[in-house]
Formats: C-alpha cells, sequence, structure tokens
DNA sequence: GGATTCATCATC
DNA sequence: ATGATGAATCCT
C-alpha cells in the first residue's frame, strides 16, 4: 500500500538529478574485459553523482566539479576497454585462444563455441532485460531476460531471483535497472520470479547505492544489503495470511441452496461481507470451526490467496505519553536567524548545505525542530542524524512531543519493530525519521531534509563495508533531491569548515548560548611540573576543585578519562616483559574486576597472572592508568562523595546507561566519571566542574586527525558544564599545554584551531584538501601478507602512471596495530587532491588483482579513512 | 598413459 | 562463491 506520490498534496517536488540516458556508455563497473555487450547507464548515475558531491572538487575551487567527469570517465573507460584485451599484463599467460590457435590450429566451430566474434552473437531483438547485482561474489552486473508476464511489473529496487552460473543455482539479486525493447547481443536467461510486489528502494535511492558502490568501491549489492534493513529483507514480524473469497464464477443461488446448512451460512457471510477474510475472521463471525470452510475450499467454491501481512498490527506506541506538549519558548536572536536562513533553503528547492555552527548549549535542536515543523506544513518530511551514544529518551522525547508522527529507529529495536517503523515511513506516515547512521536511508516519500547533528562525530562513519561515511551520503541524497542538508555541531569537522570557506556550504553561526550563559572557565594544568601533580592521577589543583565543588550544594562533578580498565599495561619490573595479546600484539589492559586481562581489540581474555610469566618475578606492576583505577583513586580521595563510572564494561546491560543517567541527574550521583561517553550530549545543569584527567590521550596517534579529535573531546566535555545558572569551570589536565588543539579548546576559540589546523592539512593536502584513501591488507603469514601488499603497490602505481593521475602512494607498511585477530596486516595509504582519480587509481589496480586463495590473505578498501589504525 | 593438483577463467 | 578447463606434476 505504498501512497502514490503524485497524488499527495506536497510542496512543489523539485527535479531529481538530471540523468540523460546515455544507451552505450561502458559499464565502469564491470570487471570482464571480454564482454563487450552490456550497455549501462550506471556510468552516468556515479558521474551525476560524482558531480553532487563537491567536497570532492579541486580543493580550493570554488566551484562545484565541472560536468566532464563522466565523459573522461566513459571515455578513459572506452580507452581501456580496446586496450585491456592486447594489454595486458606481460608477465601473464600468453591468451588460450591465440595459443590455440597457432598450436593446433583449431576449427571455426571451436572458435565460436569458446569465443563468438561481436559480429556472428545471436542478437535477440525488442526485448526486455534487467540489469542485476549480487551481494555475493559473483556481484554482477548481469543482465536478464524479463519474461512478459514480469514486464509491467518488474522495476529498479526490487529483489529478484535469477538462475546464475553454470549450474542455473537460483540466487536473490537486486534489480538496479529495467530497459523495455532493447536489443542484446547475447542470448540471456530469464528472470526466474519476482521477490518484492513492490520496490524496497526508490529510483533516486537507487541512484544512491550505486554511487555509494561507485565511490566506496564496495559491490552495489552489498550497499544494497547496507540500506535495506535485514528486518526488512526478511520480512520479519509478518506472516502469510490466507483469505478466503467467494468463487462467484460458480455460485448461484441454486448451488448455495444445495449446500449443507454450515456451509450455507459461512458462504453467504462470506459474500455479504464483500472483502477477503482469514479462516480465523470467518470462524469467529460465521461461528463456525474450520470444517465447512475447508469444505467450501475443497469444492472450489471460495477462492484462496496469500498475502504477507505485518503480523501484530500497531506495535507499541510510546510516545503517546500523556499528550503533554513542549510549550515553545521564543528563540534567540542567533537561533531565528539560524532557522530563517534553513527556511529559505527549504524554499529555495536547491539543496543547499548549511552549517550550524553553534556552541554546545546554543539550542540547535530547537532550530531543527522548527525547520521540520515548517516543512511538515508543506507535507514534506525531514531526517534527524544522531550519533549513536545522542539517541536516548531525552532526544526522542523531545521530537515525538513536537511531531505527530515520529519514528525513532534505535539499536534495541526488534526485528519486527523495526520492520513495522520502516514501512511505516515508506508509507509516508512518518514526518521525522531520528536515527543513527544507517537512518540516513530511510525511505521516506518525500524527504524535505536532512538534518545531522553533532556532524563531527566518529560514530557516523561505517567500519564495516560498505565504509561509508553518512555526511556523505546524507549530502549526496539531499543533492540529488535539491533539498536541504544541515549540519550541526560546536566543533564542526574540517570537512565541513572548509566547504563553507569555499562556499560549498553556508555557515551559519550561532555563538551564544541560550539565556546568555557564559562559556565554562578552562583551566589548563601542566602534568610536567612535578609539585602538581601529588601521587597518583589527579593534580592538585583538579583534587582542589572537585572538593571546593562537592561542598557546593548539588554540584555534581564529571570526569574524564579516556581509558576503560584498571591498568593499560602490565609488566614486569624485573625483566621488563609486557603482558601481550597472542593475536594483536597489543598490551593487554588489566581489569580488577574478577582480575582479567583483557585485549581491547579482540577481547581475548585470561586471568591477570600473579607473577611474571617470562621469568617468573613475583610482583608484577600495573602502570597506565584505566577508569577503573580512577574510580579506585576518587573514591580514596572523595570518601563521601557518591560516585558513578561510566564505560562499555559498566553498561554493558541494556538500560544501565539509562539508570546512571538519571541517578546522575537526581542527583544521587556526585561524581560521574568514564570514558568518552560522557563527553557527549549530556545536559545536567548542576555539573559545575568538569575534570580532564588526561587530554593528551588522543593526541598522539600517527593520524592527522589526532588535534582534531582531541579538540574536539576537550571542547565537548567542557560544554557538559555551565549549563545551569551556577556557571560552570573545566580543568583540564595535559602534559602539552602548549599544543594548538588544547589552547584553543581552553579558549573555546575553535575558529583559531581551524586556521590552524587548515595550515597543517594544507601542508600535505590531508583531508579537506584532498582526498585519502586506505587499503588494509591482512593474513595469518606475515611474508607472504607483505609480498602481497607489495604487489597490490606495484599494481597502483601501475594504474596511477597508466591514468596520469597524480596520486601520492605510501607504504605498504605496519599499521599502528601490526597485528589483529591473529592476522598480520599491512597497509597503503593513497593521497590526492582529486577524489575521483584515487577512486579510479584504485578501481584499476584492483580490477585484475586477485590473490591466491592459498595465500588466506584479505584486503579492504578504506575511502576517507577516519583513522590510520 | 592416466590420475591428481593447481591456477585461471567466467558466471548475464 | 563455484564449477569448468587446461596445464603441470606425479605415479605405477
Amino acid at each position: 500500500m505504498l501512497t502514490d506520490q503524485s497524488s499527495l498534496p506536497i510542496h512543489p517536488c523539485p527535479t531529481h538529478m538530471p540523468g540523460p540516458s546515455r544507451p552505450n556508455d561502458r559499464n565502469s563497473g564491470d570487471r570482464n574485459s571480454g564482454d563487450r555487450n552490456s550497455g549501462d547507464e550506471a556510468g552516468d548515475v556515479r558521474s551525476d553523482l560524482d558531480n553532487l558531491a563537491p567536497w570532492d572538487g579541486p580543493a580550493d575551487s570554488d566551484q562545484p566539479a565541472p560536468p566532464l567527469d563522466f565523459q573522461s570517465l566513459g571515455k578513459a573507460d572506452a580507452d581501456d576497454r580496446s586496450d585491456s584485451s592486447d594489454d595486458v599484463d606481460p608477465l601473464a599467460v600468453p591468451d588460450p585462444e591465440k595459443q590455440k590457435a597457432v598450436a593446433s590450429g583449431p576449427s571455426q566451430g571451436e572458435l565460436f563455441e569458446t569465443a563468438p566474434p561481436p559480429w556472428e552473437l545471436a542478437v535477440q531483438d525488442d526485448i526486455a532485460t534487467a540489469k542485476v547485482v549480487f551481494s555475493e561474489a559473483p556481484h554482477g552486473p548481469y543482465d536478464y531476460r524479463i519474461p512478459d508476464d514480469m514486464r509491467d511489473v518488474l522495476e529498479a529496487g526490487m529483489r529478484v531471483r535469477v538462475p546464475l552460473g553454470r549450474r542455473r543455482q537460483p540466487t536473490t539479486g537486486w534489480c538496479v535497472e529495467t530497459k523495455m525493447g532493447s536489443a542484446a547481443s547475447r542470448t540471456l536467461k530469464d528472470i526466474a520470479e519476482l521477490v518484492d510486489q513492490d520496490p524496497l528502494c526508490d529510483p533516486p535511492l537507487v541512484r544512491l547505492v550505486l554511487w555509494m558502490s561507485h565511490y566506496y568501491q564496495a559491490p552495489a549489492g552489498q550497499v544494497f544489503d547496507a540500506l535495506i534493513p535485514s528486518s526488512v529483507r526478511s520480512g520479519a514480524g509478518t506472516r502469510e495470511r490466507t483469505y478466503f473469497t467467494p468463487n462467484t464464477s460458480l455460485i448461484d443461488d441454486a448451488v448455495i441452496e444445495g449446500l449443507p446448512k454450515k456451509q450455507q451460512a459461512v458462504l453467504r457471510f462470506l459474500i455479504a461481507a464483500a472483502r477477503p477474510m482469514t479462516s480465523s475472521q470467518l470462524m469467529v463471525e460465521a461461528a463456525c470451526t474450520s470444517g465447512p470452510i475447508k469444505s467450501l475450499e475443497k469444492k472450489n467454491l471460495v477462492r484462496l490467496e496469500t498475502r504477507r501481512e505485518m503480523a501484530t498490527a500497531a506495535p507499541m506506541r510510546w510516545n503517546l505519553g500523556d499528550g503533554e506538549v513542549e510549550k515553545s519558548h521564543s528563540l534567540t536572536d542567533d537561533q531565528s536567524n539560524a532557522l530563517q536562513r534553513i527556511v529559505a533553503a527549504v524554499d529555495s528547492e536547491k539543496g543547499k548545505t548549511l552549517l550550524l555552527h553553534g556552541v554546545t548549549g546554543s539550542g540547535k535542536t530547537e532550530v531543527y525542530i522548527r525547520a521540520i515543523e515548517h516543512l511538515v506544513k508543506f507535507g514534506r518530511s525531514a531526517i534527524v542524524l544522531v550519533p549513536e551514544i545522542s539517541l536516548t529518551p531525552q532526544t526522542r522525547g523531545r521530537f515525538e512531543r513536537r511531531f505527530n508522527s515520529v519514528a525513532v529507529l534505535h539499536s534495541q529495536m526488534t526485528p519486527a519493530e523495526r520492520h513495522f517503523q520502516w514501512q511505516r515511513i515508506r508509507t509516508g506516515d512518518v514526518q521525522v525519521v531520528v536515527g543513527p547512521r544507517s537512518a540516513v536511508f530511510a525511505p521516506l516519500p518525500h524527504l524535505g531534509m536532512i538534518i545531522l547533528d553533532e556532524e563531527h562525530d566518529g560514530s557516523f562513519k561505517q567500519d564495516t563495508t560498505p565504509r561509508y561515511h553518512a555526511r556523505k551520503v546524507a549530502h549526496a541524497r539531499a543533492m540529488s533531491l535539491g533539498v536541504p542538508l544541515v549540519l550541526g555541531s560546536a566543533t564542526p569537522s574540517m570537512e565541513s569548515w572548509h566547504a563553507c570557506t569555499t562556499g560549498h556550504a553556508e555557515l551559519v553561526p550561532m555563538p551564544s548560548r541560550v539565556g546568555n550563559r557564559p562559556m565554562p572557565d578552562v583551566q589548563l594544568v601542566d602534568l610536567r611540573v612535578r609539585d602538581d601533580r601529588t601521587s597518583g592521577s589527579i593534580s592538585r589543583p583538579l583534587h582542589r576543585a572537585v572538593e571546593e565543588t562537592l561542598r557546593d550544594p548539588g554540584g555534581q562533578v564529571i570526569l574524564l578519562l579516556n581509558r576503560r580498565g584498571f591498568a593499560t599495561t602490565i609488566q614486569c619490573p624485573s625483566c621488563g616483559h609486557v603482558v601481550a595479546c597472542p593475536d594483536c600484539d597489543m598490551p593487554l589492559t588489566h581489569h580488577r574486576d574478577g582480575g582479567k586481562a583483557v585485549c581491547h581489540y579482540c577481547d581475548y581474555t585470561i586471568a591477570t597472572p600473579p607473577w611474571c610469566p617470562a621469568c617468573r618475578f613475583d610482583g608484577i606492576r600495573y602502570g597506565g592508568l584505566g577508569t577503573q583505577r580512577l574510580e579506585v583513586e576518587v573514591k580514596a580521595r572523595f570518601p563521601d562523595a557518591r560516585i558513578a563510572r561510566m564505560d562499555s564494561d559498566t553498561m554493558k546491560r541494556p538500560g544501565s546507561h539509562q539508570r546512571v543517567l538519571s541517578a546522575f541527574r537526581s542527583g544521587e550521583v556526585d561524581i560521574l566519571l568514564g570514558t568518552q561517553m560522557i563527553a557527549k550530549g549530556l545536559d545536567f545543569p548542576n555539573v559545575l566542574l568538569v575534570g580532564v584527567i588526561n587530554a593528551d590521550g588522543a593526541l598522539h596517534f600517527p593520524d592527522f586527525r589526532a588535534s582534531e579529535r582531541t579538540f574536539q573531546l576537550v571542547t565537548q566535555v567542557a560544554g557538559r558544564t555551565g549549563r545551569g545558572d551556577r556557571g560552570g569551570r573545566v580543568v583540564v589536565q595535559t602534559f602539552t599545554p602548549e599544543h594548538p588543539a588544547i589552547q584553543a579548546a581552553s579558549r573555546h576559540d575553535y575558529e583559531q584551531f581551524a586556521t590552524e589546523e587548515m595550515v597543517n592539512r594544507r601542508k600535505f593536502n590531508y583531508p579537506p584538501l584532498g582526498s585519502v584513501g586506505r587499503i588494509i591488507i591482512r593474513g595469518a603469514v606475515e611474508d607472504v601478507t607483505e609480498a602481497t601488499a607489495e604487489s597490490l603497490l606495484g599494481r597502483l602505481e601501475a594504474a596511477r602512471n597508466q591514468l596520469g593521475h597524480e596520486v601520492r602512494i605510501l607504504g605498504p607498511a605496519p599499521p599502528p596495530i601490526s597485528k589483529l585477530r591473529g592476522k598480520y596486516r599491512f597497509h597503503i595509504l593513497l593521497q590526492s587532491v582529486e577524489a575521483s582519480h584515487l577512486g579510479d587509481t584504485i578501481r584499476r589496480a584492483v580490477e585484475t588483482f586477485t590473490i591466491p586463495e592459498k595465500d588466506d590473505v584479505q584486503y579492504v578498501i578504506d575511502i576517507d579513512p577516519m583513522d590510520m589504525l
């Protein structure tokens, strides 16, 4: 029951991307050089979408990338094709066909059987074809013939069952394109059946899939799997139900008269009802058992049809609440300015990106809500993307109170519930979708805006294939629909900031907090100065600040330490041996609860050895500080304070997150200490002090984003205080107080940070000035893995040189985590000012690169990686 | 010579 | 992935 879009009274819908069909373009995704028949418009789609992502454009150009991209792509590809059959790797074995011809002079027949030349191929005229991709290898795309009875039904975005391979193995694939009345230059297999009655993806989403597949170099089939929740694919929470309708052609009064009494009653009832009914409905309504119904069925007097339906009518609606409507308070000047700019963008129907740079507490959420209220008036809807951890009941409640129909997608949903919400969204019942990363794919029929709150947050990047960034995908989706993308953050990513300075996004500053509350004072404590460091991890100034805060009635403290566990190293003071993970080559972290030594990368766990495993020295030492040890220390220092710890160890059970936070809110806890997760989104007016135990934690990674992350972390956690009337203060302990990121954070000076950081990025053309790609090669045998990496490097260099692209290729080198889960790791980094060059290079290199199964080596391509670990 | 192993190739 | 094909290797 997908609502017909065109019949709805919506705001004039901007046309989608221009996408002229170019029937004879080459399919750049096709890896099969012998294949000459696949006319394919996917190339157009992809390059159009390339142009929609101006952050990929030439670094400092104010213009979006010119639309010549697809022409060059198409041409290069066509050239490539004419070369590639002859111009093969000189090391490769000679073409078996040619060899055969020379060696044994084969008959014409033999030749045609194995490789018919194009002019001899059977041509099928005027047939309907469909392009199908698969989520498992081989990924396609392959062409299939559409049987006549499916012609009018099959659309792109549906799943189909098709025979695949020599065994004609029935396989489920995704239809990405249909072509009516075309000619195919070879005999095609038929599609066996349709899996879906309605497409799971509308055409713009199919285009998004193809763009993602191209940009992130992931098989389109796997992108579909990321787009459509598995619960939707499997039809979770649905049942096959059989419906009965009277078979009117066989029924007349005489027939009915001749039936036994009960059957008569049932049939009369069914005719009177004038709608299909299930057996259970009939049994209740006609007061009978299944016997008479079965008989009618046998006599062919009823027809039955099966339909798949949601098992439960409407799963719980928690948002009914008490009907309380949050009163909308008047907006600050900043807020109404921001709202105006967003509304203008909505009304322009141009697909603009706006960056709300609002300090913590500037009231961005209210702006989002008002902007969505504006959209909803025109029958349009919005997606609000939030980082995983900020999807708290508070956030939910806020939206649920202000809109009639909100779908909140959270991780604890059951498959059935998820499926139900997805269907609700697709039918156009939903005004607002609030959710994490994957909510960017929500199938809203009249999407009018996408909002990314806390857009800098790392959880927007997926770390499994397809390794997409929700910000980038949201951008592509919004631009393709001509709707605004609103990014919000107190500490914008360098990518978004740079987009503003180049005119690809509009900066909307929101410099003042609601109620004009001042930003908290930040005090830096230099940990190198011995005097400040009494024993332990809490400096004298921080200790004093905690004391003072606790003396204040109701005063609460947040302490941030970005390491869980008790001690980060377990080392023998006698021989120096460090207890390490056998699979990852990383030191184990000692956890005091249960005396376990845990690898934080793979969860390998052993009992912490009581003596040195190497020299049996009895007096092993715990070094490095984790949240567990901090908790012990804080308890010892402030015995009267009530303390709660929040890290992924204490938050394992569902709801524990919630429990701790509400205890903290109600004042049952004085000191809340924990990792990252306490740095974001929390809004508690009585937090008068935030202490950062070690601000350098994130700083010393070999990663160009280290500074950015440090600045963000310190700024975000500092924003947890000063939210009430009593102001707030922040104490930051660091070994490098002079570091620009820490300095800027202490002054709440984003612009200074951004300006300085941009200088660093420019030096090496790091993002956002250029693009970075990373290929991780992992394998069980170190030498083999490295050799594979080396040979891949060779392919990459050759591809770059062939294409004549300027791409820097670094490595292979062992990454900081050189061994993970028993596999040795190497990585290759690629850098280019032009994202498409980088992508082309990798695509070209990988096209023909296969690793013998024997080697047991795999590789992963990560475009725009967020870390280098 | 015939079997076996391994690599390569194609799958619409 | 998975099966077919062809060459290289092995074995009585």
